[in-house]
DNA sequence: TCTGTGCAGGGAAACGTTTCCCGCCTGTGA
DNA sequence: TCACAGGCGGGAAACGTTTCCCTGCACAGA
């Protein structure tokens, strides 16, 4: 090593962690350079096939981790990828969360994940984190948070992905649910069973995606020239305490809908939950339809009938956004809107409005019949 | 700036993100030393405040933010935690994760989550990621994987958190969950309103903790001097699925216990729908206890009574144990165990046994008595 | 045999910090 | 006024990689 003015250090600091061995250790033990350590490593083609074998074996001897932060350094590419969701506890996020996890991983990134709890403070500090590590790219799945509070990272050209709108700028990708078909085919199948009261449990407006879903059911219904009362669109938290209060609010009208369908999962099992507290009967006396499909949504009783919003389409579409936006060859690299579609999956959560015998098949009858 | 040996580069590369800025730039503007830069940015009392002033105004300008792989690098410490959880699917974990994330980052430490999902190749993966990202600590928070999964790290000195337990070694911290205690509770509480036929569902007995909660129920039962047949010790899964499966299996018996522990929520929250299938009615027919205390356990019909492990105990007795084991001139450096206390959380999911009038006080009986 | 070409592999720069070490300046005491 | 002590601040080493550049060797062609 090559010393160039000041006179050596008298004593080096011991900062490593004792059992760490670096890259020097590997080339040392092989007897080649670390450049080329580093580019067996690295699998670059041009080493000799014998060295490679011989630096392999002395890896495994030694054990050596590559260090990635060093890598990260001199490359300026951490192979860390953010993922920003509104609230890991609803239970729509951790199935997300997982998937989106699995993929990356298996991908060579690592994910930082970061909820904003609707909190604008929170957020600031998580976007500061994830600049200051570095991430390569950012998810933004929080369904609706305001888009100044991630401008930074706008700004810096960080590859970012959102879900339904975002910014149009280069780097940008966004996941366009298409909402209208799931919704529709909700909407249908309600009205096919003969339901022509069908009432709307929104999430907090102020947000863009329960706005966009909300809008969805309006021109589903408008189409079949249905009308829907103002007092048939109660606005929800997308949490099951909101989709609660949301169907008391339904309960106290002087004329129930016969059919409720909700922005998302959580919030129709809320409404399940307020209904079981009267001698209404799901589906029986009232039908209801969720959003989502989370894992639990075929756990409830009766089972619920919801429009799915596949987690692994999203994820998928996410990471493979993302690397669309990192690496610069890819193949994807242009495209900027990424489709997720959604469908009706029927279960035991509705039926036929009481009374009103629907005008179709006796087997269909039979399959959207009542559970017990 | 010194060259030694070599001609300098031609074309330096540019790898730098554009917008990135750097300590020079801070320096640079400021017109003063990086080191002077860093010694502000870290707060090192013996800067000239006038200059320190200089310095923070230079990095407002310039957008400053440090480069934190940099920092690891050179520092040794990568301030980041890993989390790994069994499955981040299961509701108790989220809850545990937002504790956790929410502790850490206010500490200035960045969480790496990894869940095992059981799968060992996975677990190895995770364990081998987190290495290379040189966590300065890792909390495993699993109730109960294979120790010899996570040897790596033991045997690399890693500051790690277990619950439960963990081998006794330096820098191993256990978080011990004072199970028995709200285990008691909960035996004590049945057998006040006057069961002594009580079924357990246990976790999957392989795990350490699922084992340990029901010795914990067993010990309990014995110092009541009540009698536990076999076939009212099911196994279960810790999942909602295992629960119902398990709940099914009681109810093919013969002769029915009056009410049901369970090792954790979902599983009572699983045997809870199985029973809604049956005509039994919970509580009056049969009582249904928890454990954990998940947020979903209030929002049950009936509301769950249960065992609760505050989440926020957990996390926070795992970040100040990690903590305690990066940070050498901690306060609790020394201490190895730290004890997690549980409770009994009465809700209306439990009463006394059909038919038999419980010998205890009016009021109590009020108390416990059936919700509807 | 000599020159030219190609390419594998080694030396060292560079990434952005922290921190060691030393020089210089200021202030104090004789 | 000068010597000396103390402390602030600057220069540069070091962290562990990747990758540029160049050397030296093998081999081919004349």
């Amino acid at each position: 090593m090559i010393r160039t003015v000041s006179t050596p250090r008298k004593h080096p600091p011991e900062r490593r962690r004792p059992g760490t061995i670096s890259i020097r250790d590997v080339a040392l033990r092989a007897g080649v350079s670390i450049a080329t350590v580093s580019r067996a490593v690295n699998r670059i083609p041009t080493v000799d096939p014998e060295l490679a074998s011989r630096v392999w074996k002395a890896i495994d001897e030694v054990g050596y981790l590559p260090n990635t932060q060093a890598r990260a350094l001199v490359s300026g590419r951490s192979r860390l990828l953010g993922l920003i969701v509104s609230e890991i506890t609803n239970p729509f996020f951790p199935e997300l969360v997982q998937e989106f996890e699995t993929l990356a991983t298996s991908q060579g990134y690592e994910v930082l994940i970061g909820s904003t709890n609707y909190d604008p403070a929170r957020t600031e500090s998580l976007m500061r984190r994830l600049l200051q590590r570095n991430v390569d790219g950012v998810a933004v799945m929080t369904f609706g948070v305001e888009e100044d509070l991630v401008k930074k990272l706008v700004e810096r050209e960080f590859p970012l992905v959102f879900v339904d709108a975002g910014p149009n700028l280069p780097n940008i990708h966004v996941l366009k649910v298409d909402y209208g078909e799931g919704i529709r085919q909700g909407v249908q199948h309600l009205a096919a069973l003969g339901h022509r009261s069908i009432a709307f449990i929104s999430g907090p407006l102020a947000q863009r995606s329960p706005k966009v879903r909300l809008d969805a059911f309006l021109k589903s219904m408008d189409e079949l020239g249905i009308h829907v009362p103002a007092e048939h669109q109660v606005e929800g938290t997308h949490t099951m305490e909101g989709g609660i209060t949301a169907m008391e609010q339904l309960l106290a009208l002087d004329k129930l809908p016969t059919a409720v369908m909700c922005s998302n999962d959580m919030t129709a099992i809320g409404a399940l939950h307020a209904l079981y507290r009267t001698p209404l009967k799901v589906p029986q006396d009232i039908s209801i339809v969720g959003f989502d499909d989370i894992h639990l949504a075929q756990f409830m009783l009766p089972p619920l009938t919801t429009v799915q919003m596949s987690c692994r389409s999203l994820a998928v579409a996410a990471v493979e956004a993302l690397r669309a936006g990192i690496e610069p060859d890819h193949p994807k690299a242009r495209q900027k809107e990424w489709l997720i579609s959604t469908r009706l999956v029927v279960r035991q959560s509705s039926t036929f409005p009481r009374g009103s015998l629907p005008a179709m098949s006796h087997s269909a009858q039979q399959r959207h019949g009542p559970a017990r």
